[in-house]
DNA sequence: CGTTACCGGTTAAACGATTAATCACCTGCA
DNA sequence: TGCAGGTGATTAATCGTTTAACCGGTAACG
């Protein structure tokens, strides 16, 4: 059955009408009587009929395909984001190119550009941190932070970490060690400032861990141990990725986690739930983020044109709801502040240890 | 400055030539007289003339774009894979749709269909573990396991497994256990079998999770303090992901990590070198994985026509190169095996618990 | 009864690039 | 001089869809 895919013409000339009739009726646009329209809705199914997004793409100037550029593929969130943008796009019938920008301005822009050059009718970009969106002649919704300038939509980092800090305050921790990674980061800035915020009147200290780095080397211990016998009975990592390696740090140093020190992390990416004990974590909700991100751009997209520039410049698109709430999302790595000093006093700590082997 | 964006025409216009011409100096394929071809790029250079890829798929039938659908985007290996797949096509010019099939074959199926209509030129499937690829009409590579049938290209499962077996073997464990998930995968099977060979003499145990959760619910103990206390001494997972659970489990359970018992993945996840210990693991060569695999796609693509059947019957592509290296990748968390049974034994253990401190 | 409005379609002109066919011109050779 | 052959460019058809404009016919309306 090798017959040629059908196009139009074929199915128009099935039923003796016109190829318009048949793309109005398809269509649902023009005007087109019901029972015709019915009979070329079924003649068109049973032939199979696929219409040419080429043919479609070049008559109306819409391609249907909107851009993704991601500051790293590579990030370890990018998986349920992707994903979450994928189906809201395809939601709404359209289709996702990816662009990774390796994490650097140039590779960004020429990113921005071979996606251009594919004509996309729109891009959904979450940017490396500082980066700058420029020079797209489409609409752009950006995902990076609420305190970003020129932001579409985000999680709301801050209320989000104010929850875990809340949460960590609750349990009665009164000394809170913070790990960062770069103060550069508008959301580490947020995540973090959310978490003081929480925890109101406890002491909090902060490692920004790149500074860390710089000095005693990649991969360097983060004193985690030290921390711990100073009085630090929580730690809140800026990312699940810093609180694996919070606790794996903690865990091999013999210190028990939530009964020794609590750790929260932020994103809940897919390890978050196997590792022993379980992360407690800010999850940020992806889907309703995406879907805010495609109904903004495809607004734009769809806008008559705005009065004054002819071009779209390249400006981001705003949406309706910039902010986002997280989700608490709690598990066994959190629990009640130590009562006593550590690890001055090896006494009762006996149980502790005893609760380690169950 | 907001000029139309410039087509053909309007540089052929600007030079007093037609359209042909210009195609062809562009192209380089027609008869052009050399400097007139030169005036014709400078001048497209100049008034930035971009293709427009809708006019040029409706003429040539190509669409410059390949999908890739992977089983489960939120697969922790897919980001790498993204991003080498996207820079592979990148280089030879062509653009990557993704679509997700969250996992299920109805829906793998329906994505694939998408793909079809957004015109795609040929496809990479990541297929989940028993689906097949079915219905599409273009090329279609699949990146799955050497020992699958239909599969084009994927890293060589076995021969890594067999290298962290005789890693592990060469540090001198006589007893392993296996974490695998499922037998139905074929990469699974593929892994263990490698390790198992790699292993030669050495006593080995396998645990499949999934059927120990089915029993003892989800996230249950994989018992591992009872593997090693009858002996065990080193521990092979099917996954970074599985040996991150791994890891935590022994860690909370107070055993040692080299010291008490080794641990090794497969993947090199971005994790894994962030841990401590971090993870022996072994990486694939996703970049290699991802050129062969679009290489062997664009051939069939540029197929004259095969011979026999017209329609490009859904058959997948075969590669050159079908099955390629992994390479190990030595961490913290394997080293020498103990010589002491365990924990019956506890003296000599205080030196291991006295490392523990530093 | 004449004018208007609508209804269910058809015609034909784009959209922008590619490419086979054609053509004018020049050179070389008999 | 006449003809074959090559060169550098043009002409025009084509890909498949959308959509503004048009059209004959009928019903409504003043």
């Amino acid at each position: 059955m090798s017959r040629q895919k059908p196009r139009l013409a074929r199915i128009a000339d099935a039923l003796g009408v016109s190829t318009a009739t048949v793309s109005n009726a398809l269509s649902g646009k023009g005007r087109v009587s019901p029972e015709l329209a019915e009979r070329i809705r079924a003649t068109a199914a049973e032939l199979g009929y696929v219409p040419s997004v080429a043919g479609r793409a070049l008559r109306t100037g819409r391609s249907g395909v909107l851009g993704l550029v991601l500051a790293d593929i590579s990030n370890p969130l990018f998986p349920k984001l992707a994903q979450a943008i994928e189906n809201s796009a395809a939601k709404v019938g359209y289709g996702i190119l990816i662009a990774d920008s390796h994490g650097d301005v140039t590779a960004q822009t020429q990113a921005i550009e071979r996606l251009i050059e594919r004509g996309v009718d729109g891009m959904i970009v979450v940017p490396r941190r500082g980066t700058w969106v420029t020079g797209a002649s489409c609409p752009v919704a950006v995902i990076d932070s609420p305190s970003t300038p020129g932001n579409t939509v985000a999680a709301d980092h801050w209320s989000g970490g104010q929850g875990l800090g809340l949460h960590l305050y609750s349990l009665g921790h009164k000394h809170v060690l913070l790990l960062g990674n770069s103060t550069a980061s508008n959301v580490q800035n947020d995540r973090l400032g959310g978490v003081k915020a929480g925890l109101g009147s406890a002491k909090v200290e902060t490692i920004w861990i790149e500074k860390l780095e710089a000095q005693s080397g990649q991969g360097c211990s983060l004193g985690l141990a030290e921390a711990v016998a100073r009085g630090v009975t929580a730690i809140a990592a800026i990312s699940d990725l810093v609180a694996l390696r919070a606790l794996t740090e903690l865990q091999r140093a013999g210190i028990a986690v939530p009964e020794d020190v609590s750790v929260t992390g932020f994103d809940d990416l897919i390890w978050s739930s196997v590792i022993t004990p379980g992360l407690t974590t800010m999850r940020m909700d992806v889907a309703t983020i995406a879907d805010i991100a495609i109904a903004a751009v495809l607004d734009a997209i769809n806008q008559p044109h705005v009065a004054g520039s002819r071009g779209t410049d390249g400006d981001t698109v705003i949406a309706s709801q910039p902010k986002v709430p997280m989700e608490l999302v709690v598990r066994q790595s959190t629990g009640p502040a130590r009562k006593s000093a550590y690890p001055n006093d090896n006494k009762t700590d006996n149980l502790t240890a005893g609760e380690l082997i169950q």
